[in-house]
DNA sequence: GTATACTATATTGCATGCAATTTCAACTGA
DNA sequence: TCAGTTGAAATTGCATGCAATATAGTATAC
């Protein structure tokens, strides 16, 4: 519609001086990055922010003018993000951020036990040399960190990238691949905000991680195990209680 | 480049008598599907057939020719599958069959058993109804149906069948999705081609799975569990050891 | 004979245009 | 007041064109 602001360059002005800032970290760095990663990127990021709320619908062309691209690569991103099950794509009526209820969040909590229970069972074994020990503490540190500071977005943040370090360590490639992928990230956001802000439930959430990451450290796969499973089944329970307590 | 045998069909030729055999189909059916789905569909298809085999590099136009549509729906197919974990998306030098190693499809069976050993403990427990029992019932008839007829592709089909049903009545939404993600389909095939096929293993498969149903129909969650943990390690050893005496 | 530079071709990445579909608001009749 | 109708605007789905990049083949230097 509008050609305002210079928006979706055209092909000609390839030689034009005058370039975005974007542009030049674009031509600095190592890998350009596609404009498809970087919408991917960019709602993700925005999901994350806050930007994007579930049942928000997206609109290609508005997307387009925000990150400044065309069409092309918007609708490429939003076929990234709904294999991923991050959006939604319902044919001729476009995408909208997935709207997930309570019992799908906890369903998607059971589900993330069974996966992170394999990569502390795996990453337990395989915590003998220096450098795993090092990368792992490294991660509970940020947990402490953000927990003293009462941080409930960077402390879900921090759970996460503790596990993403076990998973790695785990030497399961496919582990890692798959927890890395947006969905994760995505949903973790969501539950974050399910988990009551209370004095109680951070004292919980702290020794349960403090226990399981001595036991990780040590060695000691079936108690790492046994107490991560109890310690989802707490989180269970808050959160369905939380909910039906919850005004909605 | 050519205009040859009417492909790419214009904008202008949409009343046309002389429609595809695909388009009256899609003329009858409830949903039209998109022609993203449809290449998506087709890509997943034509690597379960084979026509498509790990690390070839699929041409965004050869594509276009083949399925009869533009680039555009191409590549976002080619996006869709990339999320999967399908493709592999290389910048600027396109999209190519993920190809695995066997170390990669053992963790692969290693995080399948994680993740299906959760529906068969959430479904034995859900097993109840006549009409629960009557489906996985069914589901089991087919895995008997084709390890009777020795056809390895069927085979590993039904029993992915077997636990997609396993995990849709486990009432876990999260998991149900997940196990219906195109990956499950492909790797699952993946795995298929590294099972030896002597009697021996087509013996001990079917026993095992005859046990596993029959405690998932009883109800006997502990044992079903336990018993699916075993086959799983029982079939990463015979992975492992088919691997190293092949040639290759 | 091998390494390097150059050229032609193949292919990707992205922008744009247009028809088909959906959405939404104003309008109509009960 | 409200269900149903209609038409314009918004939006999607897809085809196409073109520049940037990669690949392969050929020539040239050493």
């Amino acid at each position: 519609m509008d050609t305002k602001s210079g928006a979706n360059k055209a092909p000609k002005t390839t030689s034009s001086p005058a370039v975005t800032t974007a542009e030049v970290s674009k031509e600095l760095a190592a890998r350009p990055l596609s404009l498809v990663q970087r919408v991917v990127d960019g709602i993700i990021h925005g999901v994350s922010r806050g930007t994007y709320v579930p049942g928000q619908r997206l609109i290609a062309a508005d997307l387009a003018r925000e990150f400044d691209v065309s069409r092309a690569p918007v609708r490429e991103a939003l076929a990234v993000l709904a294999g991923e099950g991050v959006v939604e794509n319902i044919p001729n009526r476009g995408a909208q951020i997935r709207r997930l209820g309570v019992d799908q969040l906890s369903d998607f909590m059971e589900f993330t036990e069974a996966i992170c229970r394999l990569g502390i069972r795996r990453a337990s074994s395989a915590m003998r040399t220096p450098e795993a020990r090092e990368e792992i503490s490294q991660a509970f540190e940020n947990i402490e960190k953000y927990w003293s500071r009462r941080s409930a977005p960077e402390f879900v943040n921090a759970l996460y990238e503790y596990h993403e370090t076990l998973n790695r360590l785990s030497g399961n490639t496919f582990l890692d691949f798959f927890y890395r992928r947006p969905y994760f990230t995505f949903f973790n956001r969501l539950v974050a905000d399910l988990v009551p802000d209370s004095d109680e439930v951070w004292e919980h959430y702290i020794s349960h991680y403090r226990s399981i990451h001595q036991k990780v450290l040590g060695g000691n796969v079936e108690r790492a195990e046994a107490e991560f499973v109890s310690h989802i089944g707490w989180v269970l329970e808050i959160m369905r209680a939380g909910d039906s307590s919850r005004p909605r």
